[in-house]
This record gives structure tokens, C-alpha cells and sequence, in this order.
DNA sequence: TCCTAATGTAAGTAATTACTTACATACATT
DNA sequence: AATGTATGTAAGTAATTACTTACATTAGGA
């Protein structure tokens, strides 16, 4: 049955996240409920079932979502939702954003899901629509960065005026010096 | 000879850098010239070796220059001379950076090295003489994360308006909304 | 009912690795 | 010369852990 297998990707999933991919075949089988030896069976060794489950998570968290600026919407306002919605989204998976990032840090993950990278690229390409208006290149950078710093950090305890901040200082021509 | 006990301490610097906490005391010690059971002699165990040597790259690298605004200095032109000069040296410490961001994300470092976060307090502590004028704490976050970002994902193609992006937003009644 | 595929049990293997112990050597100070 | 301190050599230990092998069990389809 797929079941099992399944069940063995959201354990391993879980484990990974809590562990990084130091955590043990052990942890994630009795966390399946499933004989270790399953595991070696149906993914032939560790690393395979990590990058298996890792893609899979982020297939399922971080794909991206097609987005369409209402047209009778200023800019400034679709960005500020853009990111506002990003941002609330990477808190609630904060453990397994801290995971990936370290993983890709210490070089644990291959080039293609290198977390910090695709992200940014994700954001890039959403962005494009805005190229002309904007600087997406160093837009991204920022939200990344602003991102990454809260997971890492913890949320701020001040409120902040997210447009003023990632917003229209990327703004072309707009409160120039 | 205090000697040796220096040149263990370079060398698990330069190996924990490259390979993280992980590095074996194999690795260390033979990088070192050193015989493995010296390690042992001299520091006890693996973990007091690795905090050892962190924390001396730490005060190598990170402690706090102590510095004053020129008096006569705009406070824009201060702060974007600081904020360039931390970045240009973040850069250069890539490496370290990267293995210090992992290895705090790991949980593998105590609290009291928990790299993001003592840079962040580094940075807000360098900043209180401006807290009247600036939300100096938002600024410290924006900072942190277009540091680490710059680390992980590689410097800039685009040039950015520092100023514009990373000193004036955070600055009280100028150019509000 | 029989066969097959999926799973479990249990034991084991081989590699790694932090850390220890016992003994030898070299060097410096007394 | 004697002694102590720092270091090396060599061998070993104990734990962990990814992964294997052999065999038993179960359940579903032909």
C-alpha cells in the first residue's frame, strides 16, 4: 500500500524538521510506526528518503501561488499584501524554514533546493510583473532578508510601517532624492 | 607550551568553519600537527574544544570598535558609513558566518553565542545613541537581515541606495507619511 | 485455496568516532 | 643526574548508526 509510504514521509518530515538530517532512520520509523527496514526498502537509504521528504514539503508550503494585481489597485498596496502574506506564512512554518535554512547552509542540500535561493527566486518571478516600476532584484533581497531575520530572531516587538520599509524604497522615481 | 594550545585553537577554527560542529577531532588535530589525545589533554572534549575556538573567533572578529559620530556629521551620513563597513566585513567572514548562522540554527550553540541574536544586540547597542532619532531596533533587524541574505545569497548585482533603503525609513518625521 | 507482495522480527555487519589508557620520549629545571 | 611536564604512539573501548540478510507473517487477488 502507498499508506505506509506516505505515513513514512510525514513522519520523516516531522523528524527532519525537529532534527535536521541528523535525526536518526530509528526516530522516523518508530515515529511511522513502521519497521525501520521499510524505510530502506521503499527509499533505498537515508538521503534519498530526506530529499524525498523535504521536496515534498516544499511542493506542499512554498509553492507558488499565482497572483494577479487587481487592476484598479495601486501598487504599493498589492506589494504590501504580497508581502505581508509571505511573511505571516514563513512564521507559522518557522521550525521548518529554520531547518532548511541550516540544512542548505552546511551544504546538506542539493543545489536545486537550496532553500534561500529558490525562495528568492520564487519572489524574484512573482515579481516581474512589477520590473518596470520596481527594483525586484534588491525588493527580494530585502524581503528575504527581513524574512530570515524574523525566523531567526523572533517576531519584532514594534510595529513597522512595512511600506515605507519594502516597499517604496524600491519604488522607481517615486521620492527620489 | 602555550603554543600548541594556539595552534589547536587556529586549526579547529579553520576546520569547524569548513565543516561545522561535525568536523572530527581527527580533522582538528592532524590539521593542527598535533597528536589527537593532545585535544583531549588540553580541552577535555569535543564541545569545550568548539566553544573555545568559536569564542575566540568571535572577540576576534565581532567585538564591538567602539564609535562616535563625528560631531559635525549628518546622522544619515554616519549610519551609512557604519552599515557599509559591517557589510563589507560581514562579506569577508563569509565562511564563518555561514558556519556560525548554521550551527546556531542547529541549536548547536549555547544561548549566550547565539550568533544572530548577539549581533543584533551588538548592533542595537552600537545604535542607542540614536534612538531618539531612529527606531533603532527595526533598523538593527533590517540590518541583520540584509546581512545574512548578502551571505547567503552572494552580494548585489544591482548597486543599492543604502541610505535610501536602510537608513532613512527608520528615521523619526523625516519625509512621513 | 494458493500465490504474491508488503511488511515485520531479529540478528548482525561495518564504519565512524569521541574518548581512554598505558607506555615511551624529549626537554627543561633543579 | 634526577625529576617532572608536555607530548607522541599505539591500541583499544563503547556507543552510534546506516544498512543488510534471513526468515516469518499477513492479507488480497487469481
Amino acid at each position: 500500500m502507498a499508506d505506509k509510504t506516505n505515513q513514512i514521509i510525514k513522519a520523516a518530515v516531522d523528524v527532519f524538521i525537529e532534527k535536521g538530517y541528523n535525526a536518526t532512520t530509528q526516530d522516523i520509523a518508530s515515529k511511522a510506526q513502521v519497521a525501520e527496514v521499510t524505510l530502506f526498502r521503499k527509499f533505498t537509504n537515508k538521503q534519498n528518503l530526506f530529499l524525498t521528504a523535504i521536496q515534498s514539503t516544499i511542493d506542499e508550503h512554498f509553492s507558488m501561488k499565482e497572483r494577479q494585481q487587481q487592476t484598479d489597485e495601486p501598487l504599493e498596496k498589492t506589494l504590501t499584501l504580497w508581502f505581508t502574506e509571505r511573511s505571516q506564512m514563513l512564521i507559522k512554518k518557522r521550525a521548518l524554514v529554520k531547518m532548511l535554512l541550516s540544512e542548505s547552509l552546511m551544504g546538506n542540500l542539493p543545489e536545486h533546493i537550496n532553500f534561500p535561493v529558490i525562495f528568492y527566486q520564487q519572489l524574484l518571478e512573482q515579481l516581474k510583473p512589477f520590473e518596470r516600476q520596481v527594483d525586484i532584484e534588491n525588493m527580494a533581497r530585502s524581503w528575504v532578508g527581513y524574512f530570515i531575520s524574523t525566523v531567526v530572531l523572533g517576531t519584532p516587538t514594534k510595529d513597522i510601517d512595512i511600506a515605507r520599509i519594502f516597499i517604496t524604497p524600491f519604488v522607481r522615481g517615486e521620492a527620489d532624492a
